[in-house]
DNA sequence: ATAAAACCTATAGTTACTAGAGGTTCAAGC
DNA sequence: GCTTGAACCTCTAGTAACTATAGGTTTTAT
C-alpha cells in the first residue's frame, strides 16, 4: 500500500494532480487509512502510469476516460481504442502543419527586423498591424 | 463609428471576446452611445486586427500587451519587439519538435493495432500501459 | 408605435491543473 | 509515551483565453 506522496513519486504525477484526477473519477484509492489518508495498491500505480503516459502523448482526459472504460471490457473489439489513437494522431498532424506555417511567418517577422531600428519602423509591429504584409497565413 | 457587432464582423473576433479584451484592458471603445452601447472608431478596428493577427500567430495576451505598449513609444528601439517575436519563435520550434515525437509514437501505436483484435490484446492499450514498449518518448 | 435584433452587465462554465489556507495524521526519535 | 515535523486532509480560488447563459435595455426598421 502506498501513500499519495509515494504514488506521486513513482509516477511523476503531482499530489494535487492525483487528487484532481480522483475528483474527475479517473482513479480512486483502494482504501483509506484509519486517519482518512489515501492508500493505493499496485493496481493504481499502473493505472496512473497509463494516464500519465497518455497525457504525455497529449490525449485529453475524456479520451483517457474512454480508453480506461474500454480496458474494462477486454473481450470486446479494440476498434474504438484504435479510433481514439487515430483521431488523436490526426489532431497532432494538423497541429504540426499549423505550427510550421507559424514558424515560417514568425521567422520572416523576426528576421525582418534588427535592433537599432526605431519602433515606428519596426517590422515586427508592422507585420502584426498589417495583414497584407503576411504571405503565408491562411488559418 | 462602429457598434461592437460591426467591429466583430470586420475583425472576425467574437463579440464576447471583444468585451473580454476590454476587461483585460487591451482595447477600449472610443466612446459610448446615449444608451451606453460601445462605439468604436477606425483606430480600434486596426488595434483589434493587430491583436487578432498576433493571437493567430499564437502569441499570448501578455506578449500582445507588451507589443501594444511598445507601439505607443515609436521613438524607442525596437529591440524588445524583436525579442518578443524571437522568444515566441523558439517556443513554436520547441512545440513542433515535441509534436513530431508524439506523431511518431502515435503512428506506431495506431498502426500496431487493427480492428478485429480483442481489447485485451490491443496494442494501443498495451502501449499506454507499458512505458517499456515506448521507443522514442523522452518528454 | 411596435417588435425584433442587437446590445448591456454579471456570473458561471470550459480544460487541466496548481497553489494556498487552515487543520489533522503519521512516523521517527528520545 | 510523547513530541515534533513532514506529510496528509478538505475546500476554495486562481491560471489562460475565452464562451455561454440569464435577465434586462437600446436601437433600428417597419
Amino acid at each position: 500500500m502506498y501513500s499519495i506522496g509515494q504514488l506521486s513519486e513513482m509516477t511523476n504525477v503531482k499530489v494535487s494532480t492525483i487528487r484532481f484526477y480522483e475528483e474527475k473519477k479517473l482513479i480512486m484509492p483502494t482504501n483509506r487509512s484509519e486517519g482518512n489518508q489515501r492508500r493505493y495498491s499496485q493496481n493504481e500505480v499502473e493505472k496512473l502510469s497509463f494516464i500519465k503516459h497518455a497525457r504525455d502523448l497529449g490525449l485529453g482526459l475524456e479520451s483517457i476516460r474512454k480508453l480506461i472504460e474500454l480496458n474494462n471490457h477486454p473481450e470486446e473489439n479494440c476498434r474504438d481504442a484504435h479510433e481514439v489513437a487515430e483521431t488523436h494522431l490526426n489532431l497532432v498532424k494538423e497541429k504540426i502543419k499549423k505550427l510550421k506555417k507559424l514558424e515560417k511567418e514568425l521567422k520572416r517577422i523576426a528576421t525582418g527586423c534588427s535592433s537599432g531600428v526605431k519602433v515606428k519602423e519596426c517590422y515586427v509591429i508592422k507585420s502584426l498591424s498589417d495583414h497584407k504584409l503576411c504571405k503565408s497565413t491562411k488559418h
